[in-house]
DNA sequence: CCAAAGTAATAGTATTACTATCAATAATGA
DNA sequence: TCATTATTGATAGTAATACTATTACTTTGG
């Protein structure tokens, strides 16, 4: 798996950069380090200068790669979402029975302990932390409409269009596939963030996962055919 | 209900801000146009200086009355929250049934046309556009562990224990109640965002309301006693 | 080896997010 | 009623943010 992954190129719609951070080191060290310093000072603090700094590069060359460090967000979460959606379909490809299908692609979506699956330069683990506390900003905008238009959520949205079509083969008959799919993505971060930060109103803990809750909220709407 | 409420005052964890606001005419002419501008502007362009333009005011003097822009938002949360807990209250007391109770309850959190109350200064309307796209970010952020202990959040977790203890009295055998309901609250607003802007994938439209779903959702996984 | 592309360095602007000081005015209470 | 105090306004100033522009240096590919 990590051997295979490791030659997969993920792709992320190219009009939130102006050039492919893949495409050159420095761009490859704008990614990694930009994951390490969100991470670390949060996205609100976060600032290109402090990048740059923290690179040893300039900050304008950053902004050669990105207009803004809300397209850099932008760019980070649809990289999360492409590389959770390359997992669902590689991991759920071949199950025959719906219910289990649907567990399995709920197991990939809701994982805690995510592995680093040695991209070079991107830390998967840092990655899924920002991906809980700050990905919601990415489209909790004024600009989410216009955004929206020029394809900015797509794999994010194709995602949870997955999800709902697993739900529908478990349950033609179920009334809200999609909003169920995608209650099902968000709630499992929300959780998670519920678990570190906000526990008097969650029931997950290190013995309840975010994961077990989620599977039986899903499951227990269903009503699997046969 | 009008009557009622106008003579209400709705309290505040008053760590939030440096002054009531609710003490003085410029105090309630800070609140209740800094909801209709995040409103038009969005959070993030929001600013004290367009703020005490907007207003006539001086910049210097509104700074008196909240230390940041982040801080009224906590401000302008916890006191929607106080409201709909106000409302949750009053509107399910003395339903003996905990069905019925429970549904009445997640009708008060899900309602999506909100009426302005004629609380003289504030706009329930705006108040509640403003909730569903920018509350999250009074929790997702560096301070939360440290805002939390300070009781930034109580208001907003009690409402949550609440409806948690509704679910408990439907079905008492239920594992996860604290779960399903930060689950609903949250799925219900956020259903309403994406209705608005991610119709790909919400089945909430013109037909389908965020508290059909939510109701389905938290009513399916609930063996009511008897 | 030359041109083009990529990167760094420097400088500069407008705005943001404040803090500090002082003056003007309104409210209060002795 | 006079003095005190609280409240607000005006002005100024600072450090940081979020950029843009220009120029020069350094790779690298043909």
């Amino acid at each position: 798996m990590k051997q295979l992954l490791s030659n997969i190129k993920i792709n992320v719609n190219d009009q939130v950069f102006n050039k492919d951070p893949e495409s050159s080191e420095l761009g490859k060290k704008i990614i990694e380090n930009s994951i390490i310093l969100i991470d670390e000072l949060g996205f609100d603090s976060f600032t290109f200068k402090k990048l740059g700094d923290h690179i040893g590069s300039n900050e304008s060359s950053i902004y050669r790669y990105f207009d803004n460090k809300h397209k850099l967000l932008i760019y980070l979460t649809s990289w999360y979402w492409a590389w959770i959606e390359y997992l669902l379909v590689f991991t759920t490809n071949g199950i025959a029975n719906p219910l289990e299908k649907l567990k399995k692609g709920l197991e990939v979506v809701a994982q805690e302990n995510v592995l680093d699956f040695g991209f070079s330069h991107i830390n998967e683990v840092l990655l899924h932390k920002i991906i809980i506390s700050e990905s919601s900003k990415s489209y909790l905008t004024k600009e989410v409409d216009a955004e929206n238009k020029d394809g900015y959520f797509m794999i994010y949205k194709r995602l949870v269009k997955r999800i709902s079509e697993m739900i529908l083969e478990v349950d033609p008959s179920y009334e809200f596939p999609q909003s169920l799919a995608s209650t099902a993505v968000e709630s499992v971060l929300h959780q998670q963030f519920l678990k570190q930060h906000f526990l008097s109103i969650t029931n997950c803990n290190d013995q309840v996962s975010p994961l077990q809750f989620v599977t039986d909220l899903v499951v227990n709407n269903l009503n699997p055919i046969k």
